[in-house]
RNA sequence: GGUGGGUUGGCCGAGAGGCGAGGCAACGGACUGCAAAUCCGUUUACACGGGUUCAAAUCCCGUACCCACCUCCA
């Protein structure tokens, strides 16, 4: 079984070749802690949880760092303008983005780093490009340590771009800058700028360039070489094209293969800050309950740009509840059922680049096909097919049954029990209004019950219950 | 100006030369006391204009529009 993934840096299908055979090291670029996490951002946390899961249940061993940028420009300007310190704004997004992890269940990735712990590799790197001809101190007394773009041939090999056709970068005023494209590894500290935020060096104080952090921890955590590099179609140019310019130039071979996903959009254009366009995730799963949500966010391939839609959404929720309902009902007969295998097509598709509607599309025949199992009361079958609809939801991270979901939902074990003997009384009642033909007050026992936000399936084998979500 | 990606039915969303992915919605039927859920069935597509081909949503050329990047960005 080998797995095919979208290069970026080729712009085709390659097969995953990892440096080392059974395992695979991923380093995806996580956020710069200056706001809580909107669903874009988690959109990329979704798309490589999703990934690691499959590439686990491939069988390999799987090592995920994802960097947390803890200082930039915006962190200082949010301190200053909020009268905390910097380091204070910094942590607690990080805390609403592990929030939001949790919320979504996007496993923790195995490392993640912060910035501003990894100086001293930071300078070694800078020490090593300097000496290898790839990067100079400013002149100017600035304290800035520029790429030397110039002297990097391949420089726009990922974004395929020649450098005489880009424009200038902006991150630092271009007088200390051999060419106006030249970017900063480092910045010197600035007199307005707290003293906390910068760090010795030897070319003076100051604090690290965005690009430099990723390459110093990529190579810590997962060496020199290693298997796939991932983020946001929005980081490909410039900080993943300054981050393999400064690895490669340092003598690194760096990422194998570059996986990008696309935007989430709302309103025609990226969700940003910026823009003021941004859904926060812990607001977005007050209205849908949060494995809808990742559903939602999850079902779309993940290099569509997804137009985000209050419909789309309660329409996801909508078809997560159809399959949610089939787990509920198909293991009330078989009892407790453990996820078993995928079916094939499930796999191609997963192979195939991460086709997760192709394999979502087989989640659903499984289901249609269980749902009729259920009406055939055949529990031999409906365990077979539970098994693979639980092991096909888990790769999605979106298994009702599993122990995240299954904790996160009504309540705690007595408060539930305690509800349960009421319903049970209640519909006994129904039960027995309906054999007298009583409907009137089989109906009231209904409305009731749904009044309360409880609702009720009648099936073959009695009534059944539960509460509504949201 | 440069580099990529896109435009599919009422909606979401796959596919990438021939056989109508899937979901949501709608409609009809089965089941039900009535519903809900479920099952069975039905309907509506490939931005526009040319071209290649026995055959094009899919390949080629052109046009329009949209998105992303070349500023901080998942």
């Amino acid at each position: 079984m080998t797995i095919r993934l979208h290069d970026t840096a080729t712009r085709q299908l390659r097969e995953l070749d990892p440096v080392i055979p059974g395992h695979v090291g991923i380093y995806h670029c996580g956020l710069t802690v200056q706001g809580p996490p909107h669903i874009g951002h988690i959109r990329k946390e979704v798309v490589f949880d999703v990934l690691r899961r499959w590439l686990e249940r491939a069988g390999y061993d799987v090592t995920i760092v994802a960097n947390v940028t803890d200082i930039d420009d915006k962190i200082l300007a949010k301190g200053e303008e909020q009268g905390r310190p910097w380091f204070a704004v910094a942590y607690e997004n990080e805390r609403a983005l592990h929030a939001a992890y949790e919320v979504l269940g996007c496993r923790p990735p195995t490392y993640e780093p912060r910035a501003t712990g990894h100086v001293p590799e930071m300078i070694e790197m800078m020490q090593t490009l300097i000496e290898k001809g790839h990067a100079y101190a400013a002149d100017d007394g600035s304290g800035d340590v520029y790429f030397d773009v110039r002297s990097w041939p391949s420089y726009g090999e990922l974004s395929n771009q020649k450098v005489d056709d880009m424009l200038p970068a902006p991150d630092a005023p271009p007088e200390g800058k051999r060419d106006p494209r030249d970017f900063a590894l480092w910045k010197g500290h600035k007199d307005g700028d707290p003293e906390s935020a910068s760090w010795p060096t030897p070319w003076g104080r100051g604090r690290p360039g965005w690009h430099l952090e990723c390459s110093a921890m990529a190579a810590k955590y997962l060496g020199h070489e290693f298997d796939i590099h991932g983020g946001g179609l929005d980081l490909r140019f410039p900080h993943h094209e300054n981050e393999l310019a400064q690895s490669r130039a340092a003598g690194q071979p760096f990422a194998r293969l570059w996986m990008h996903n696309a935007m989430l959009n709302l309103g025609g254009s990226k969700m940003a800050k910026s823009v003021g366009n941004t859904l926060m995730v812990s607001e977005v799963v007050k209205r849908v309950p949060a494995p809808a949500l990742r559903y939602y966010l999850a079902a779309a391939h993940y290099r569509s740009i997804i137009e985000f839609s209050e419909e789309a959404l309660a329409e996801a929720a909508t078809a997560y509840e159809r399959i949610e309902g089939f787990v509920r009902r198909a293991v009330a007969l078989t009892g407790p059922v453990e996820p078993g295998e995928v079916t094939l097509p499930f796999a191609h598709a997963m192979d195939d680049d991460l086709s997760v509607p192709a394999a979502l599309a087989e989640v659903h025949r499984v289901v249609a096909e269980g749902n009729r199992l259920v009406t055939e009361n055949d529990v031999e079958g409906l365990r077979l097919a539970l098994a693979s609809v639980r092991a096909m939801l888990d790769v999605l991270g979106v298994d009702p049954l599993s122990a995240h979901w299954a904790q996160s939902s009504g309540g705690d074990d007595r408060t539930h029990e305690a509800l349960g003997t009421l319903v049970e009384a209640l519909l006994e009642q129904r039960q027995e209004a309906r054999a007298n033909k009583d409907f009137a007050t089989a109906d009231r026992a209904r409305d009731q019950l749904a009044a309360a936000g409880v609702e009720i399936e009648d099936t073959a084998q009695g009534p059944r219950w539960k509460v509504l979500d949201n």
